[in-house]
DNA sequence: TATGAATGAGGTTTCATTCAT
DNA sequence: TATGAATGAAACCTCATTCAT
């Protein structure tokens, strides 16, 4: 059909592999988890279905994979310092609207990931592992940055965030997931924002 | 062959919806919601596939009547009452404890319930209607019995009510079938009665 | 296509059973056993994949059910007495010839449980259990209908039928379907009755 | 990338050829026969998929080589003395033993034959030709070795001997990994002992 | 010679739903 | 009204083999 062949092979093993996630990613979005098959993944990024199981293990496996590199990297790092040390309702309002915006953005793809997680939580283990890593590292950083925190356990410090992070999160799927708190996201913001403060003075100071 | 049959049940409509409904439940409970075939229903029933499919037009309608109608109602009238005017501490754990121990008993049927609004959320929006009524009228109850709360308008009351289910609910949930956030339950307790009493004087504290 | 219709519906479970069964033998003779896939079995059938499913759990399943039916029923009751009594040479002979010719007659499909209970011999356990009981059933039978053996214990001739029934498959196997012990039939034959009356005089003869 | 690359093997292809085989029959034994693909052949041998293709044309090709040259030589040659000349039961007893002992220290490997042999008979010629090579030369250094044994043809003995082995193994892997022929094992040894001087006798002896 | 990414037909099995009886 | 046999698209996944590099 085509004579000007496109090479057969890329040795682009990275490459690929980008390819299959992001496009389960944009199907899934399309079409919600349950309605994405594998075969139709391999169609849709051009490679065959022998080839996407090359690189996963299984379907499962893809969805894990493309939860694996998402961990949410637009927490501003001045904000964080800010909201710990002076637990400013406005800074901390606009990063509950980020992350609100990022998960309306990503609608289908955060809802994949609640379903994943309802049907075989186990799969996540390590995704929640890591991302509990990842706010030890980065509360960490804040700790040795900041004079007035160094004096705080670094558990503490951790701890407090890792909380206020799972609250904000599990609030934000039950009110686009599952059962709205609020009609409008106004409210909602200005809800959930309190208590994020909340929970951080809670635990932060003694 | 043998036209000296038994009738089944006497056509007894009602029954068989029940039937239905509740070997729906107890197989979701018993296998989880993605491994429950509508044709195990009917085996499981002791019923035809066809008589199913009689009473109900789809499966997604199948479970959609199994969860009206289910209001947990174990919400003692004193205890809200006493909440609502003092925001006592002790009385508030009383009732997240209640509430924990309750899910940790029907373990799997909230799970499969959470199972299910994952899937299919849409189907839920009755169900969801229902609770509200349920609030509603139950905090116009409240309200009613208490003088000190009968100057407060009727809505803030059940705003402030339904927002702190909500609240309880999303949170039992997560700690027990998604991310837990303590590691024992006596910290998850304290914690969660805590921004249940500060949601409730946050709506009613003007 | 074909406006005189078959009905489409036969009630004819019974039938079905034996269709599907027949056909997934007729195919294994033509084919061998790992050659044949359920999707062949249901074209060839005239059924969808579907029903198969519905009468049979795996394919394992229903070549297990091909050999429940088959206990051999060509065995004589008169030769079988004769051997007993008098472990008679030509009687044996005969019993021997039909049983490898049956062999012969059903190569692949006596192949295929041969590779069917190498790969997986625990399916086969109650086909055993059958034969055994098939076994035990005829010799008592035996023993009750002839004076000379109804003083031998019941046990023990069913034990030396067993063995010599054993012993013969197991040759008979093992000359067609892995390494022949002769280059002809004949010599085998001879060989093989020759060692079933060894095996009856041992167990039988004190 | 790197032009520095380490040689992996210095073109070693007898190596190379042992390699596979060596982990095909290992896979083989770990896993079951039906369980082990090439590619993961290649995996383990820490070689690529197109190395494999280069030295083997086939899957059934591998498979045929890693059977031949396995003869196992744990007969001891005085003993076969002894029981080709006074069929001494004591001593076939010990060599039944010793056979039955070895197939199941090596269980595994010698049921992985079994079902490799199932699935794939014809591959086996080859290797059965070697055997009976084996066999023949080993018989006729018994043969001239013994003034008794001399006056027999060489035929007539090795016939007798490759009789009985094929015997014998036939009945121990029956025994081991398809249907019992006794609950114990003693008894089992005592009656494949009979089985096997009988046929010497019957060959021998004329 | 060595590599290993890529192939894709084909395998087994599931299950919501239909419709003749 | 009740039955339940029948459907068949579609799901996930495997693996021997090829061939451009």
């Amino acid at each position: 059909m085509d004579d000007n062949q496109e090479p057969k092979f890329h040795r682009d093993k990275e490459g690929k592999i980008k390819l299959i996630i992001e496009t389960f990613v944009r199907l899934i979005i399309e079409k919600g988890y349950t309605n994405v098959s594998t075969n139709l993944v391999a169609k849709e990024a051009g490679l065959s279905i022998g080839t996407i199981y090359n690189y996963f293990k299984s379907k499962e496996d893809i969805l894990h994979s493309a939860f694996q590199g998402t961990i949410e990297d637009f927490i501003d790092f001045s904000d964080i310092i800010k909201i710990l040390t002076t637990y400013d309702y406005k800074t901390t309002k606009m990063l509950v609207s980020k992350y609100l915006a990022n998960h309306k953005e990503y609608y289908q793809l955060h809802k994949a990931q609640d379903q994943a997680i309802a049907i075989n939580q186990d799969v996540f283990h390590n995704y929640q592992k890591n991302i509990e890593d990842y706010i030890r590292a980065f509360s960490e950083q804040v700790r040795q940055s900041v004079v007035q925190l160094a004096k705080i356990p670094a558990e503490t410090i951790s701890n407090a965030m890792m909380l206020s992070t799972n609250l904000l999160d599990t609030l934000v799927h039950q009110h686009l997931f599952r059962v709205s708190f609020f009609e409008n996201d106004e409210e909602f913001v200005d809800y959930v924002t309190k208590l994020f403060i909340f929970t951080l003075k809670l635990y932060l100071k003694e």
